[in-house]
DNA sequence: TGTAAGCTTGAATCAAATTCATGGTTCGGG
DNA sequence: CCCGAACCATGAATTTGATTCAAGCTTACA
């Protein structure tokens, strides 16, 4: 069996946590509901178990020492994750909180449109969105759900499919002429190509779906964000390779238009519902997922 | 003044985690040095204050609700804080260690080669290194020291310029040849360029500080690692833009050579030493800080 | 120089953590 | 099917340790 790491004594900690933050051990004893006296044993006592001089004390004014400075630094995030944790599970306004982790793209083109949806569908949620592009250690930073990218297979996740991404060029409406738009190919050869860097193979894709060579990249305009490839189609400036259900939005709002018709080209990857495998959702959790599930049947 | 959040108390939530890492009451009581009893009041007290529950029992077993579950996992690491935070302060090996975070290319190609003169500077010291692209919070996530690369404009932190970064056209001995040395500006137009894709205005910095036209990048290779850059250039796939210090190690080894002679272009961002503003150094951090800057001189 | 503000100290008190002794539940083996 | 082993629960007793109280220091500043 394991031995348990050695920890300093709790309430001490939290009495010196409490000066540190302050600065004074008046205002620390006021905050914890305790007298001046009772700080002032604690913080002695932790600095006798640790054999470390935390604050220099000169008559009525004390200061943190630079190792005390240091150790706030360090404990002060941990106060903070255990208060959040609590509070989560102890209020009711925790516990229809949901944190959702998701790529900015999709979170911007395709959630955030619907948003209000999610209103009416579960009343109450508390929906928080964590953007970011790595893939996240669920459990550890305490997300409930998240949205991934690839091909659905991760480690320590449950997952289930939401949706296909498909691909498809959009262009700003008249960019293309509709007699370009029989011939693709040629079409593709004589206008400047829009790509992401992060996803070179997307245009290679969407061409061998369709049938067509794999148009030449040499000249394109690289962008890696999504964001900045469809301001950049929709000025004018190119072709860009568009991903549904991203594009959805701008090309039912016309500000862009999908000149060639035919068969998508499916990427490949999917976006997936994910969430740590061991841990059951919460009930808000549930039916975050039921609707997210929802929205995503509705776009095929 | 603020008031303080409300906290569990703390023992009892020292019990739980105990209690829910083992799984079982009776390991948690001899890992903490206590009796079954006593955790298993601790926990029921956690609970009532909760008005959670956190575990469910059925006779002599235990198992972690789903509540519970969560909870743990979200105190998990706040008490793995704790245990380090303190441990660093206390024990003497705990104040030798000195983290230190860097982009991943130049711990690669400039710190790990000089390590060993490290170890002779100051003997003892406990280095851990953090290579990672975004800049961390310093104090926050409690590093002693950091490099970073850019103008030496930051935020919440001291900074001391340590080197220059300056870029110098690389490539595999005998890829250009001696007559085409002369004869930059033509040699790059002629042979295929290797470029850095975060870094795009490399070549047109040096060019520019050489005198020289912009090198036309449409065909060349693009690489997101230094790494792949240099061994892309090794290989002789074409000439890549070197930054030094970075390429020192392979000039010297003449795995790569710099075939144009004259000025470098000086990229105009540098290498800079940095530490959070309102912290002094520990002793040790100290140590590594002035090694760092004497070493940093001797590349001049 | 005196006084107010603020920390310290040590003894006294009180709350909380822990133990002890006992009882109850489940599970697996004979 | 029953018994014993393994484990957790419970409540009263006890011990630990957190907190207060009252008095004393130290420093800054008027």
């Amino acid at each position: 069996m394991p031995d348990l790491p050695v920890l300093p004594p709790l309430s001490a900690l939290r009495a010196f946590h409490a000066a540190a933050r302050f600065g004074r051990f008046r205002d620390a004893a006021t905050a914890l509901g305790i007298t001046e006296s009772g700080i002032s044993h604690q913080v002695r006592k932790l600095e006798d178990w640790l054999s470390v001089r935390l604050f220099e004390r000169s008559g009525p004014r004390i200061k943190l020492t630079s190792d005390g400075e240091r150790y706030y630094a360090a404990i002060d995030p941990a106060f903070g994750e255990i208060r959040a944790a609590t509070e989560a599970l102890r209020t009711p306004a925790g516990r229809n909180r949901v944190s959702l982790t998701l790529p900015a793209s999709l979170a911007t083109y395709w959630l955030i449109p619907r948003l209000d949806g999610l209103e009416k569908a579960c009343p109450g949620i508390d929906l928080e969105l964590v953007t970011t592009s790595r893939l996240i250690d669920l459990k550890r930073e305490g997300v409930d759900l998240a949205i991934r990218y690839g091909g659905g297979q991760w480690p320590d996740v449950t997952v289930r499919r939401l949706m296909p991404e498909q691909l498809v060029p959009v262009a700003r409406p008249g960019f293309v002429a509709a007699v370009e738009a029989r011939d693709p190919a040629g079409t593709l050869a004589a206008k400047r190509l829009i790509m992401h860097t992060h996803y070179p193979q997307q245009w290679a894709e969407w061409a061998a779906a369709n049938g067509h060579p794999p148009p030449a990249l040499a000249g394109a305009l690289r962008f890696s964000s999504t964001d900045q490839i469809l301001a950049a189609a929709a000025q004018g400036l190119g072709i860009a390779i568009g991903a549904r259900p991203m594009v959805d939005q701008m090309l039912e709002a016309r500000s862009l238009v999908a000149p060639f018709d035919g068969p998508r080209g499916d990427s490949g990857a999917s976006y997936f519902l994910a969430w740590p495998k061991d841990l059951k959702p919460t009930v808000a959790a549930g039916k975050v997922a039921r609707w997210l599930e929802t929205q995503a049947m509705r776009d095929l």
